[in-house]
DNA sequence: ACCTGAACACCGTTCAAGT
DNA sequence: ACCTGAACACCGTTCAAGT
């Protein structure tokens, strides 16, 4: 109900002419949200970033996290897409990894990313990609949605948690709690725990993103040769 | 240095005598958490339910982060510790079920999982129950402790997705962003999603997380039996 | 040692009015 | 049709003072 039509052929349309638009909110929020973290962006900020008032702004996008949503879309929107390879079990692993890398990338996108599916138009192309992939690796279709979500499921929290705690160390130099906990690991109750403390943070640290994904796809496919003397 | 010792044996500290403590803050705020969701946990909110003022509260937990994470540790030590099966792979999914149940029968914990690892004391034991059978299935030290963290996030990120999905289709009745993206999907440019299109939401709304979490557990483990003819 | 009141510096959003 | 000002109903946290 609320559309907003591009000012595209309309001869004249009656009242106030607009001053801000969809997209330099959008650009603006994106500057924000790049340069200062998503926690400045707040409907004041960008408005003082526009060069409007907050109240301007609700005339252009339903609420704050309409305007979530819309960053979300710019980023899906604006990340190269990867050329493909022939082999289906390759190609899941070069579109996730893509669309892992593009989300990684921006550490903002973390609060959003909870608030919805990424499943703006632009995001269409790579959950297509997977999912022909998959069943072209074999896959019935339902089972293809499945394999697409656990792997979404696991990006997505990947992301988060690798993310969070990135931020969390750059925000407070101190020793976690984890730390803490890992610093008093009883050997008897924890043996293997108590083992590999010393070893604990820098093994979280390493991105192991890529080796959990092809577990997981080797997990969810199909054995590339099927013997099946049938 | 903000000790806070218990209130055992001490001989009649000096000056006033506390009139909360950080036991009833944290059992206040799981009573708002799970009566009206952690959107309605404010200190002024909190220290309404324990009966003080907002400022009282920063005397027993440093700030609100500290706060949620009190809450999260309260989760992980009331948890019911499943019995093991003896079988590594079993006793992997089992942890992991546990784990993800209790965790995920908490909506609210969703804010609170991204602002740190899940790593108080009590969730120790689970921690080590995954590493342990991981090596007992064949995996190194290091190998067991990436494929715990692969688990961890693809639980996470579970968690995560779906119960904020069910919040927002809770408050918000109306078609989804991505039901309207699907309902005009071009059968030319994503021909496997518009044939699925109609079944995507039943498929989507339905709990796959355990046939995620096997076939993960297949794909990070080594192959049960080895035939290795060497 | 523990608690309080008042204040600071913010939020998202509504509503009635202006151009 | 688009924008504004003032206001509502909130936040987390600091600080100086009280008991």
């Amino acid at each position: 109900m609320n559309e907003h039509v591009p000012s595209s052929s309309r001869p004249r349309p009656p009242g106030r002419p607009p001053r801000v638009s969809r997209d330099v909110i959008v650009r603006a929020a994106r500057r924000i949200v790049d340069d200062e973290g998503v926690a400045r962006l707040t409907m004041r900020r960008l408005a003082e970033e526009v060069g409007t008032t907050p109240m301007a702004l609700y005339h252009h996008v339903r609420d704050k996290d309409a305007l979530l949503l819309l960053l979300l879309e710019d980023v899906a929107a604006t990340m190269q897409r990867p050329t493909l390879p022939a082999d289906p079990r390759q190609r899941i692993v070069t579109i996730f990894r893509t669309l892992h890398d593009g989300l990684a990338a921006c550490p903002w996108i973390v609060d959003v990313l909870t608030s919805d599916d990424l499943m703006s138009e632009a995001a269409l192309w790579y959950v297509e990609g997977v999912i022909d992939a998959a069943i072209g690796a074999g896959l019935s279709p339902r089972q293809a949605v499945r394999a697409y979500r656990t792997l979404w499921y696991y990006t997505v929290g990947e992301i988060i948690v690798r993310s969070t705690a990135a931020r969390r160390r750059a925000a407070n130099p101190a020793p976690t709690y984890r730390d803490e906990v890992f610093s008093h690991l009883n050997a008897d109750e924890h043996p293997r725990l108590a083992a590999i403390a010393d070893d604990w943070a820098e093994l979280t640290a390493r991105d192991t993103y890529r080796d959990g994904l092809e577990a997981l796809v080797n997990g969810l496919l199909p054995p590339p040769i099927a013997p099946d003397p049938a």
